[in-house]
DNA sequence: AGCACGCCGACT
DNA sequence: GTCGGCGTGCTC
């Protein structure tokens, strides 16, 4: 095995295959598939990941590999398997895909460095460089570029052979290490032939605890460096570097929670997961329970039923869901069985969490989509909680939903999978509903609990009665009822297409962002308008730009608007505001919910982040202040979202002895995904907007490809739209329907007008084909930037 | 993606 | 005659 075939790091179409190079014989057993190393390519090194290592080459001139970076490959058989799997459903890049299954700590960073061929040379540079490399000897390009006036004067310099060019291949972060100290035994008994005082504590503290860090023995013995430095000399003690992991919760006190026992319901799903597990089938189980049926109960006695066969298990969790209560459930189950992957982690911490992975030390992972990644290669159970949720989808490349990765994987390590959710997508549930997947229903909430009573108020009536406060009467009364009793409420916001814009009430002119054709927001802390796509942001205007009229305002309801409202209305009431401006700090989500959950405040008010998996005792009211806010997105799954987010919103009420009560504000009370959530009837709003996916052709009926065209000329966007359209139409069969190409909800983002097209198709073989093939004829054109085609199977957004 | 090579117009 | 602009094509 002297060769290996390296896919290197670089992602466009033109290297999208692998490269052969040498192997040196000093590795030549070292080399797996799967490993990372450092090749050169063209002038320069690269990273890049060995698919396979082979016994010759059809390449005459092969370069050797420069550098092993692994011991252990960071891509298990499986995953260099999968990857090619989804580089060919998504039609993404091979290198792509197996960036995406890889914590961003080893992705490589590039740099390009400058020095001087030999000591002589610098006579013979020209004096602005002669300046640079008098006191260094090496620097970085980019550097260079700042430093000098032209850079032809370097790259002169370059040709002439004074300067020599050399590259650096690094990662984002690097392990942890520590220094540690410890007791070489010959020493162990002579501790007391040692006269200073400080050095005879090293080593009686040593003695106890054994190996010890620095940093420890300095802050408990209270000394200097300079005692343990002496005895590392005198040859006492031995001090040396261990790698250690970053962990996020190790200052966290977790108390170990055993088994609660399972209700009828929860134990009939218990077992017939327990059925596949044992038979070792690769059987997908859609668990649809209401919320507080006691899903996660389930989820974890599975989880132990697989640990107890020596197998691991990979849960998913939204990332909005992934909150310290979720965690301590499974870390108080499991312990430091669990690792954890989510945002909130710093790249090293993430990169940590995956090492334990990956080194065999824990047998769970908890985590956001791109855990579902994780390097396991015993896997036994594969958990999607809240499957509808559509954070599973990522929007970017490699366009996959983790559903269909953890299927994929479901079947090569033949074992279940476990879908979960009290409002499963309508695809998933149709498929249960054919046998594709199996049906467990959970219809009771655990602890008898009744649902939550859910008033809608119909906002038209209250504004006709005079009421243009955004709080109906029976909120505001319900409202009064809770402060005075010290329960909690929490006030949801469903924030997107709600924001508040700026509009001119004399002529109507409303202010838009000039790069992205949407209304510009209105943040009060500031006192500036900016956008929500791109991030431009104005000054508020005092007088209208199109008629000049000093009536304008802003519209709309954001959070801050709430809270002042609140803050009006009640002013006795504490209040913590949760969205994106609040949370952005690391930490501050976690620390938020946890004065709340301490009874701090009274009402805990937020968007979306709030309605998932948090659960306060206290809380006995939930406010939905605008429920067909979603209802309206230019998206077919309007309907759907909505009918599921009320439904996740109802269930944080009164989950515990405490009665819940329900107020859903909307101007549209007769819509059915409205009426239905009030009674939490999935089954109805199920057959209700099957009817219409039906009609309309949606999925579950069809299934979807979404082909987005964008470029800064309209007139290009058009004619190449238009043309991908016909060629759609000559060659999909005809019984797939071609919509468009229209312009996109949002026509424009960031100066480049947007179409898409989309086809909805039941069958389909050619697809990919076809889809290949539009992708190379206008290849030349987005290589150079300028136009750009996205190509996104089963999309979740239609923006 | 980077980078070299190469072919044209604009200057010393 | 050379410098530097960018289009073209390759990287084991």
């Amino acid at each position: 095995m002297n060769y290996a075939s390296v896919l290197v790091d670089v992602s466009v179409r033109q290297t999208d295959r692998a490269f052969d190079y040498a192997i040196p014989n000093r590795w030549e057993d070292a080399v797996q598939p799967g490993m990372r190393v450092i090749v050169p390519f063209g002038p320069r090194k690269v990273q890049g990941i060995v698919l396979a290592v082979k016994d010759h080459t059809s390449v005459s001139k092969v370069k050797e590999i420069g550098e092993v970076l692994d011991v252990i490959p960071v891509l298990t058989e499986e995953l260099l398997l999968l990857g090619t799997y989804l580089s060919e459903e998504t039609l993404c890049f091979l290198i792509t895909a197996y960036q995406a299954m890889l914590p961003t700590a080893i992705k490589a960073v590039y740099k390009k460095f400058v020095r001087l061929h030999s000591k002589e040379s610098i006579d013979y540079l020209p004096e602005e460089l002669q300046a640079i490399f008098t006191h260094l000897e090496r620097r970085e390009w980019s550097e260079l570029e700042e430093l000098v006036s032209k850079i032809t004067t370097v790259q002169r310099a370059i040709k002439e052979g004074l300067l020599e060019v050399d590259y650096e291949v690094k990662n984002k972060a690097n392990k942890k290490v520590e220094r540690v100290a410890t007791l070489l035994e010959v020493f162990d008994h002579e501790a007391n032939s040692i006269s200073s005082p400080q050095q005879r504590d090293i080593i009686e503290f040593l003695r106890l605890n054994g190996q010890t860090s620095i940093k420890e023995l300095k802050e408990r013995l209270g000394i200097t460096e300079s005692p343990i430095k002496t005895l590392q000399k005198n040859k006492v003690i031995n001090v040396h570097s261990i790698e250690v992991y970053r962990d996020p919760y190790v200052n966290k006190q977790i108390n170990r929670t055993s088994p609660l026992p399972l209700v009828d319901e929860q134990k009939n799903a218990y077992e017939k997961i327990a059925t596949s597990i044992s038979n070792n089938e690769h059987k997908v189980h859609l668990l649809h329970g209401v919320t507080g049926s006691g899903k996660t109960e389930v989820y974890l006695q599975t989880i132990q039923n697989v640990l107890n066969l020596n197998k691991e298990a990979i849960v998913l969790v939204p990332e909005i869901a992934l909150t310290p209560q979720i965690v301590e459930r499974f870390k108080g189950r499991f312990g430091n069985d669990v690792a954890v992957l989510h945002s909130g982690l710093s790249i090293g911490e993430k990169y940590d969490e995956w090492r334990k992975i990956q080194r065999k030390e824990v047998k769970v992972v908890v985590g956001a989509r791109s855990a579902i990644f994780a390097p396991f290669e015993n896997l036994g159970l594969i958990i999607i909680d809240e499957e509808h949720e559509t954070t599973y989808k990522q929007d970017e490349h490699p366009r996959y939903h983790a559903r269909d990765v953890a299927i994929w994987r479901g079947n090569y390590h033949s074992c279940s999978v476990v879908l979960g959710s009290a409002t499963p997508t309508l695809e998933s549930y149709a498929r249960a509903q054919k046998g594709v997947y199996e049906l467990e229903t959970m219809e009771k909430r655990v602890n008898q609990d009744a649902l939550p009573t859910v008033e809608v108020v119909d906002m038209r009536e209250e504004l006709h009665r005079g009421n243009r406060s955004m709080f109906s009467t029976a909120l505001h009364e319900k409202i009064e009822d809770r402060l005075q009793k010290k329960e909690q409420i929490i006030l949801f916001l469903n924030r997107r297409g709600y924001s508040s814009f700026v509009m001119c009430r004399d002529c109507g002119f409303v202010i838009q962002c000039p790069h992205c054709e949407v209304s510009l927001t209105y943040h009060k802390n500031t006192h500036r308008l900016k956008c929500h796509y791109c991030g431009y942001e104005e000054h508020m205007p005092k007088v209208c730009p199109s008629c000049q009229s000093d009536y304008i305002r802003f519209f709309g309801t954001g959070t801050q608007k709430v809270e002042e409202a609140i803050y009006q209305q009640f002013p006795e009431a504490r209040v913590i505001r949760m969205d994106n401006d609040t949370t952005s700090r690391k930490g501050s989500h976690e620390k938020m919910l946890k004065q709340f959950g301490n009874g701090e405040a009274d009402i805990l008010l937020g968007t979306q982040m709030i309605a998932k998996g948090l659960d306060f005792p206290k809380v006995t009211l939930v406010g939905v202040l605008a429920a067909d806010s979603s209802l309206h997105l230019p998206d077919f799954r309007a309907s759907e979202r909505t009918f599921s987010l009320l439904t996740q919103v109802s269930g944080r009420a009164g989950r515990h002895d405490l009665p819940g009560e329900v107020v859903v504000q909307t101007y549209t009370p007769e819509h059915y995904s409205i009426e239905l959530a009030k009674d939490q009837n999935y089954l109805d709003f199920y057959e209700q907007e099957m009817k219409i996916r039906r009609n309309f052709h949606y999925p579950p009926y069809y299934y979807l490809v979404l082909i987005s065209i964008s470029h800064q000329d309209l007139m290009k966007v058009v004619k190449v739209s238009e043309q991908i359209a016909i060629y759609l139409r000559e060659h999909l069969s005809n019984k797939s329907i071609i919509l468009g190409p229209v312009s996109s909800p949002i026509p424009k983002i960031k100066d480049k007008f947007r179409y898409q097209c989309v086809i909805k198709y039941k069958y389909e073989p050619a697809l990919h084909a076809v889809l290949t093939k539009i992708q190379q004829f206008y290849q030349e054109e987005t290589d150079k930037g300028q136009l750009q085609i996205t190509i996104d199977f089963q999309p979740t957004m239609f923006m």
